[in-house]
DNA sequence: CATGAATGAGATTTCATTCAT
DNA sequence: CATGAATGAAATCTCATTCAT
């Protein structure tokens, strides 16, 4: 009689709120997708809002994991860390895309949970990433950039893909889901990292070595370019230096 | 002594979709705030839904209509045409913040309304882009990219500050209302788009001469740089190119 | 189409919540009963609570008003006064059993509600009541009497049939909704009144005179009883002075 | 360790019953309070009703017990008789002021339970109130009273303080729970019943002796009072007769 | 056009009870 | 005995929509 219904409820309700949003989804879908009573989710979960609270809440925690855990090198060199945010932000996204594209989409509203989200875990996260970018900018490793722009644009490319996945397999055509995606995006971020950060004068930078494949399968190890490379079909951002 | 309330149904609706959403918005709060009867929301848009459609297609309408003016220079100069069509847009969502914050939330979601979106409206818009782009390319005006990768940051860019205002605001205390802000976001996606379109080998960049200010005020004009300036406090992409 | 939906509910919900309590009533109960539909309890009173509310303000609102009336007399005399007042307060609620046994039983739970009346209506009719007893006791018409003993038992005495009214009929075989019966528990009361205020030194007390049955509409003013009279079948306090 | 889990369950109930009343207790609510789960309500009590069954029976055996307890007396004397039953019944319901709240509260629903009361145990009151009476009559003890509206006024006086704690503590400020409560409140009682029991004629009275507080422990032997007398600040009902 | 009343469908939540362990 | 999970039934409430005026 071991049924699970407690990690059930919790897959059926991020499927359904990624298709058809929080609002937009019964507690009676839930349960069906699920197969357990309705009743079960008040009983796990107080009631439909506490089941959105426990996804945001789980999100968020391993979210700012990842963050954590790349910070780690931060010591040592403010540009690997900052790359290191960006890969595992992305994998992780890459590898809970129905929870991400509904938390982004929901984080938009102007509700209670959300302001208790911005108030704890993404002011965390906009610290964390403040001390990476001025550990930098004081080091001399980056070039000076006004944090909140910067934020900005991280955080609108990190999200695009994920929050409209639909957008991207219906109108480009392009399958975020798929394993090449993450890898292939990550490479546009990091061009877009080396842009933004590094300046353009230092012909030598230093390399952040990729010796095992930052998401899944075999890959090609990445590496700060040095010199202008032709990288067939994905977007070049620099295209001289010397 | 009612003198407008489609009008006024309109914009009550618009205002409480974008803080509460489409579902959490209930046709008696729009009732309500547009101080109409129920029944009216009936009368003139059939149902919520036919409300609902009316909104995205009065958005992208207009929307379009803002592209497209830009795509009067894509004969003339490619890189011009994109720079107006990314001021174009920045003005537009601007100037209809509440508007442009709902559809990209609604957007992200898998209803009909937003399948018929993306399939007119957003094709067309995609097509649009390709054609700027491949002109771009094929005059040796653009480097090579690839436009899905090229699409995907640009939107992500574009929308971010709007459809995530209330993290600009909460979490950065950035204000996307603020007349400057459209204007400053607008130079930060200027240099986006330089680095990442322009040959930077190319020193001598053709100029995009705003002699009148885009948006609102007073303002001085903007210009692509030619050399290294500073910009006080703002995003930094480019350094050093000799 | 005039159905009277509001007065409908209103209606059946007292019938009902005076059988089954509050919450041993439910809204579709209520709904079925006054054949309207259960969103209508909603649409008139917000909720199931509200239409509690709206019972208990309707009821104290009436029932004060039957108190201030008697209130009139306060000035010429303190007994009949009282008399006054314990008369219309049996009348009232004769005339609205189901109403009363309801208030009355809900009256001894401890709700928001319930505190809300103690603090509104029944402080006030504690004033009322202490303000008749002090005038009566200043003037030396009344005994000294302890007045919070006196205002519960009065209270006892007043509620006691009609909260019981099912043990009236089920244990005594005494019916409280026959007209005669409020005209008899008058007659009870009015001598326990006697009993407790007057000065039994007193050998010739003002009349009251109660040829005409109190509870018919029209009625003759009443007045204080100027001698003792056989009441057939009744409660006898006081048999023989002299 | 659960040392008593029945008893625990019990008095949890009658806490909640007594201030949420019945129907707004729910059982996780008892098992919550009383520490033990919900199951073992079912196990005990076999539902929820069984339990109400329970605190009914109970206390209907132990009132009744208290009533025949005074019944010992009626050979000797009805009239003290009679004083004994108003004596223990105070003391009991003193002694069980959350229980006797709520039985008088349900007591006025139409249920099931209610009905079987009344035809047992309350039906076999009346019998033995009846008795003493009849007996108290017949020997020219008593005046001549109408046995119900004795029995409607005797109980409503009892029942009063106890049903409506609240609103002796809310509006009157005298709290029912006080040590004192009970004996004043039988000093008021017994002067209800020499008022409306005894014949006024006789002006030598048995005297109750109330030196002593009737219901601490240790106490004196009821008796009637042979003669008026102060009491400070009481309610008086007979001042003088000649 | 405008309105307030009314409705039906369905969503959320509550709750007593049961069951396997 | 005791427990926590699970359930079914039903209660309350919400909401878009309709209708007569």
């Amino acid at each position: 009689m071991r049924k699970n219904s407690k990690e059930d409820i919790i897959q059926a309700a991020i499927f359904l709120f990624n298709t058809k949003g929080f609002q937009g989804t019964t507690v009676r879908d839930i349960a069906g997708k699920a197969k357990v009573n309705v009743a079960n989710i008040s009983y796990y979960f107080q009631n439909k809002n506490g089941l959105l609270e426990y996804c945001f809440i789980h999100y968020y925690e391993n979210y700012l994991f990842e963050v954590e855990k790349a910070m780690a090198v931060l010591e040592e060199d403010a540009y690997v860390c900052m790359q290191k945010v960006v890969e595992n932000i992305i994998r992780f996204q890459s590898q809970n895309v129905h929870l991400t594209r509904f938390i982004l989409r929901e984080l938009s509203l102007d509700t209670q949970v959300v302001r208790e989200m911005m108030s704890t875990y993404l002011t965390k996260e906009r610290y964390l990433l403040t001390e990476i970018l001025e550990k930098g900018m004081i080091n001399k490793e980056f070039n000076k950039v006004n944090i909140n722009f910067f934020i900005i644009q991280l955080k609108g490319l990190l999200s695009m893909p994920f929050l409209n996945s639909q957008y991207l397999s219906e109108v480009l055509h392009t399958f975020p889901q798929e394993k090449y995606f993450a890898d292939k995006y990550y490479l546009e971020m990091s061009n877009w990292l080396e842009n933004i950060l590094t300046p353009s004068s230092t012909s030598a930078k230093k390399q952040y070595n990729v010796t095992a494949p930052p998401f899944a399968m075999k890959r090609v190890p990445l590496g700060r370019r040095k010199h202008k490379q032709e990288e067939g079909g994905s977007l070049r951002y620099i295209v001289e230096r010397h």
